[in-house]
DNA sequence: ATATTTATCGATAATGATTCTCTGTTTTGA
DNA sequence: TCAAAACAGAGAATCATTATCGATAAATAT
């Protein structure tokens, strides 16, 4: 992630740091928000906006995954930024990756069926996690 | 559709069933927005909260599917109200339905293999359609 | 038919995530 | 050493969606 900033000349400020440092230690899909208020604890005067300017440096250069889940909040995955389905649980809200599934078959068969050039896509299962059955 | 909300003891007003019928008569996933000013061809002094009031019941009945493609604004499927897999072009922003794939299979697997109790999903496909691949 | 209750409407304010703007600071490179 | 460019911070602006609330229309009871 360092190297592909430094590679397109991009400076390596301990804000940006500090970012990078949470996506590539969460595997649980942070929100800008959340995000936002990890940075704060080592440093406080981040603003919300550098989160966001960074967060969208990162997905033009595809080092983080933007996931819209239709919760009015995007998330983030900085450890796989390649497209990929998730799975996410409607009560506790946490969001998986579901790696089992491969989906490049379908999307190759939906280009040869269509006529598109596929370039992308956002796969969300819905439902509820074993954890959260258990407590009915 | 009209049934269904008789059936619920929901009241069928003039803007409900001028709602209903951009819905039922469109297959191209309309806006909000866009609804909103088919709407008020008819009725013009419709209110843009009408709308979406109408919606919202409309999704509680499951006679609409609410789509998110990460655009900012939703649309929305009143022909095929059940989760089922969108191909949108990012040049003419077009949206289709893709039937040819089935991913109930898909879905089950992931159930299995993960103990989830899978209940929705939403998935994406993003390409340029074969009509913008020959505009270059 | 008239009154009463209740759902729905329209107008507009509020919300909240994200983006924009502007100013000041830091880094870069000659 | 110094000008140019990149970046950060603060807060305003945007804009889709939701919430509020008084007015109106439909359903129901009298
Ligand atoms: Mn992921
Ligand atoms: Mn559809
Ligand atoms: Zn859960
Ligand atoms: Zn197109």
């Amino acid at each position: 992630m360092i190297d592909k900033l430094k590679e397109q000349d991009y400076r390596l400020t301990p804000q940006r740091l500090a970012v990078l440092k949470i996506l590539a230690g969460s595997d649980a899909h942070p929100s800008a928000e959340h995000i936002y208020e990890q940075v704060k604890v080592d440093f406080p005067m981040t603003s919300l906006a550098t989160i966001y300017k960074t967060l969208t440096l990162l997905k033009e250069i595809k080092e983080v995954l933007e996931i819209s889940i239709g919760d009015d909040h995007n998330h983030y995955d900085g450890r796989r930024p390649y497209p990929h389905p998730h799975l996410i649980c409607n009560a506790c809200k946490k969001i998986i990756d579901a790696d089992m599934v491969d989906l490049s078959k379908v999307s190759q068969h939906l280009a040869k069926k269509t006529g598109y050039r596929i370039t992308n896509y956002q796969i969300n299962f819905f439902g509820i996690c074993p954890l959260c059955q258990k407590k009915v």
